[in-house]
DNA sequence: TGCGGCCATGTAATCGATTACATCTCCTCC
DNA sequence: GGAGGAGATGTAATCGATTACATGGCCGCA
């Protein structure tokens, strides 16, 4: 082990040249003659020379760290987006800084303490449920480093944002169902607050009345996304005469305890009942019956919103305030069949 | 908005003191007298001023900042245990820094990137699969800054980790099944280079030994985490005769396979086969049947990795190599039952 | 009274890079 | 031949904090 970190007054001694001479092969070898530069290389690897960050952010006043806000850390569903941020980021040599929204209430606070502080330079937010106090920081944030909203956003916030189509996705279930025969569909939704829910809500009603279907208040369920909040509304099912024969729920897991709840109520699906869900997670392909739902690249929209984000900050400041919206798949499975003629 | 960030210089001279005098209050209050802190405290809050990280890290040689190495981000597995190193990374003023560690091959390079530029203070590893090469850069780097294995670990490194009693768990199992009338046991392991699913088989071998059941080689399948592995454990299963009557799997995504496939083939869980599960995952409630599996608070081994470390970090060297070994629980479901009078 | 010591505070060096500006060399073109 | 410009490199200021060391005031004690 060599006894001190080299810096690069070490590295210019080897390489007889100058510190400017090192940093410009550094951050731009166009500057510096190929003899010099090949020179520096050598003395970089052969003293093992590494930058030291704090340095040169304290220089250049940039962190080359984005931090990603996100709701609940624990939620697998945000694990997949995490990783295609992370995978896009690293590739440009930044670094990704996490922290749990639902944490410390986020508010000013939580964002000065990273903004401010000039420890991130650009911010990927997960959470759209963001009340008006924060908002406000938020704007604040806004003038100061480059958002991108992923998956979830703020309506009305001008920023850009990466999501899913989840109102072509309704239309496709809506459509799967029509198909089988159905004409009176069901929703359970999300938690109110949730843009996603939202969402999905306002494009079941819309879809199933293009279509001509039934639409009923009644047949439009509270909830959240929980598999809790399916098992209470199978309760409300189970009871309906003559209600939907279809039912679209906001999430998968939603799916999986309206599926559950009604099995224990003696309701079969799809036999007596189709249910789909919405996310396509893992578990939807094992469930039983496995689960008819829809399928977004989460993956894929962390690497667009992180290349969005690097984007901005890497100069062109031309800020596409348009949402980018990303296709999403049916996955059509055994939780929908044809309909019961018993319950046409 | 202020045109230009505050300094501490501007705070110092709204408090009529100097700098040092500032930092102090802001690094150690103790060392000032009441009547100046509450003035610095007041002109800090009056300027809305906040340490520019970058300087403060450059002085300090401290990043105040922990890399997790991440198997696989968008393992959901993972991000429980994420969750909680952040909560009590934060509580403690720290940030935490995530990459996938399967993403660019992790060895000496990526460390490197994070540990010799300064970017972080310490190491939380989630991921026990580290081949011998980068073994020997991680020792390198442990000479340099604290690390901390979380869940998983590598055998034979000296090194502090927080880990779930897997055998624990394995007995909970073992022990259950038998006294549910189960004398043939079978076993669907996890990758082979894992150190869990190695944990978890030698476990299974031994307790079945210690009961007394029939413990042969042919019933203990090879497999890896996912729920494909627990459908090609199914097929072999499915076709043994006068097998075991009761299949503990390395992990609930496989105990999922295994009974999905099990399910396909005619096989009902749990009125032929009893079948478990390692990890209670949230789905394996409303799996159909539900699994009866190992529950373990990923979420407080996080906490107690991120406590050890910043232990570590805050100066009381005194490393603890012995590892920490937090309880399990077993929660029995639905989908083991009595043995079938007809197979025992 | 005078000295030693403690406490609170100030002065200025320092961390390790980047980069504005200066310098020097070598060409080109009139 | 000399002005002017382009290209390569060096010198030294700079980013914004922390902190070693210096200073000054005050108290207690001989």
């Amino acid at each position: 082990m060599r006894s001190a970190k080299p810096k690069v007054i070490d590295v210019a001694r080897l390489a007889g040249v100058s510190t400017a001479t090192v940093s410009r092969v550094l951050n731009d070898p166009s500057m510096v003659s190929e003899a010099t530069r090949e020179a520096v290389q050598k003395a970089v690897q052969d003293t093992g020379y590494r930058v030291n960050r704090a340095a040169r952010n304290l220089r250049t006043n940039r962190s080359r760290t984005v931090l990603a806000l996100v709701p609940n850390l624990s939620n697998p569903f945000f694990s997949n987006i995490l990783s295609g941020l992370e995978r896009e980021l690293n590739a440009s040599d930044y670094s990704l800084l996490v922290t749990d929204s639902s944490d410390v209430t986020l508010s000013s606070d939580q964002l000065q303490r990273y903004i401010s502080a000039g420890q991130a330079d650009g911010l990927i937010i997960l959470d759209g449920d963001i009340d008006q106090r924060e908002l406000e920081a938020l704007q604040a944030v806004l003038a100061t480093v480059p958002v991108v909203f992923a998956c979830e956003w703020v309506e009305g916030f001008a920023c850009p944002s990466v999501r899913a189509d989840n109102s072509e996705g309704i239309r496709m279930l809506v459509d799967h169902l029509w198909e089988l025969g159905h004409r009176r569909f069901g929703h359970v939704a999300g938690p109110s607050t949730n843009v996603l829910s939202r969402k999905r809500q306002e494009a079941f009603a819309k879809f199933v009345r293009i279509r001509g279907g039934d639409l009923r208040q009644a047949w439009m369920l509270p909830g959240n996304f929980s598999i809790e909040a399916g098992k209470i509304a199978a309760k409300k099912v189970a009871t309906l005469q003559n209600g939907p024969t279809a039912w679209i729920c906001a999430s998968d897991q939603i799916a999986f305890g309206l599926i559950a709840g009604l099995t224990d109520a003696g309701v079969k699906v799809p036999d007596d009942l189709s249910v789909t869900g919405f996310d396509n997670i893992e578990m939807t392909e094992v469930f039983n019956p496995p689960l008819t739902t829809i399928h977004q690249h989460r993956n894929k929209m962390g690497n667009e919103a992180a290349r969005q984000l690097l984007h901005q900050l890497k100069g062109s400041h031309k800020v596409i305030n348009e949402p980018t919206v990303m296709p999403v798949y049916l996955v059509a499975r055994k939780s929908t069949g044809p309909v019961t003629q018993a319950r046409v």
